[in-house]
DNA sequence: CTGAATCGGGTACGTTGTACCCAGTAATAG
DNA sequence: CTATTACTGGGTACAACGTACCCGATTCAG
């Protein structure tokens, strides 16, 4: 296991496990489990959001007082945990009905700026490679949420599916960008000026070969000063820009937003 | 090292390599060399398509028939060695004249087509994670070229780049999730088809739970057949719709693209 | 030739995920 | 009650990883 994975492990122990039955179980012999797969989650979650991606499955039973294989008990293998903590922090209580008095650009802005503050809150949900998208509860009632900010427009679904995509690859690739942040196994890394100071003797004598000239020109500073919200907003707002004629032209009569 | 990285290591080696001076060695003391960095950095590209991102440091030097520590003469480092090699494969030797009869438009489109041809033949490069951009002479070509899709244009140099950073994101985002490739370690994967029909049994239970009603009216499969390709293209196509009024009122007077 | 610098290779260490074994526990059957 | 049985948590151990370190061989400057 070199890079952590969603959807590499075996899928049918992952989904199995995403949708559980939670009903309390009938007794059995043998002793109570003192764990449940819920409590590993959330400790995971937890390693993670202090570790970074590449948290160990050892700091994730440190962290529930128990020996490192214990949790074995509960879950397949790391692969799968992280298919389950992927799926959790896509978690979203929000009401629905926020929704209502918006228009469809608003709705979709919502959108993205949710996903934007589940990366910024778990940014090493960003390193995580998804090899095939494991459909879970609270994946699953995110999309369901997605595809309701198209009511009331007749978009084909094909169509409504592309647009939902493209955020969603936007807003992930921007924060991929800008808002990995460093782990702890990691020494920690250059803040942003100091990295620039860093590599500026080298650019400044790549420079001055004469071989890049447009980059050159661009001498003022703030040329580079968008933050990383700032330039996943613009992604955003061009996208929309390009969607409305579209929205506009599908838009059902009889409905206002 | 837990998950590859970019812009990881030490920042001045990397740089000290990427910018490394060509000019033929003086003679010193000691055996010639039997490797170049640029062997070792092809080698690895060529264990990295075969074997995906994880590929280990002593495949590359199986590959080059030598021992397992030897590249570690030419290379401080993997992380390090991750920054030549994502460097390299940036490496363009198209002719900057093809731009010459095209707009913008075109421009840009052939930009992320040939981001994208890069992700299609070097995978792992999507599994890579980059913390800091590390520049280096292929890439600020890249970054150069990319500058020069807007010349005839007023458009500030900040949104320029907020341009370029959307696109390319926009290419990364999407590559991500459909390029992703078995790597050789792992077992292989389930193909699209096969992936669906694992998922399928949960998916329809969760649908009779009633939770996910406008999921559930995507009855139609035709919904899901978009392709990698079409799926990026749409999202590109959307975005530059949305920026081409800007660019019109920049346009600069008396260029004709 | 001598001394010094550099090369390639082998050994070994710490860390990772996790397979496996064993002792202890609790519900059930008699 | 006791015996059986299923299940628990913990410890040990292994293979793979990146790479620190050492040593003998090689080739330069003087």
């Amino acid at each position: 296991m070199a890079t952590p994975q969603t959807g590499a492990g075996d899928p049918t122990r992952s989904l199995e496990l995403l949708w559980r039955d939670l009903s309390p179980a009938q007794s059995k012999p043998g002793p109570k489990p003192r764990l449940t797969v819920d409590r590993i989650v959330e400790a995971a979650i937890a390693v993670a959001d202090r570790e970074g991606s590449c948290f160990g499955m050892r700091s994730v039973s440190a962290e529930l007082g128990v020996g490192a294989m214990t949790i074995y008990r509960y879950v397949p293998g790391k692969r799968e945990l992280i298919d389950l903590m992927v799926d959790r922090v896509g978690r979203n209580d929000g009401d629905e009905s926020l929704l209502e008095g918006l228009d469809w650009r608003a709705r979709l802005e919502l959108l993205a700026e949710g996903t934007w503050e589940v990366y910024d809150a778990h940014p090493w949900l960003l390193e995580i490679n998804q090899r095939r998208p494991v459909f879970g509860p609270d994946s699953m009632a995110g999309y369901d949420f997605a595809i309701s900010a198209f009511e009331g427009h007749d978009l084909p679904d094909r169509e409504i599916n592309l647009v939902i995509t493209s955020i969603m690859n936007l807003v992930t690739g921007t924060a991929r960008q800008y808002l990995m942040r460093d782990s702890a196994e990691e020494a920690p890394l250059a803040d942003e000026r100091e990295w620039w100071a860093i590599q500026e003797p080298y650019l400044k004598r790549a420079f001055e070969s004469g071989r890049f000239r447009h980059v050159q020109r661009f001498s003022d500073e703030s040329a580079w000063d968008a933050t990383a919200h700032q330039a996943m907003r613009y992604a955003l707002e061009r996208f929309l820009d390009g969607l409305a004629p579209r929205m506009e032209a599908v838009r059902r009569k009889g409905s206002e937003a």
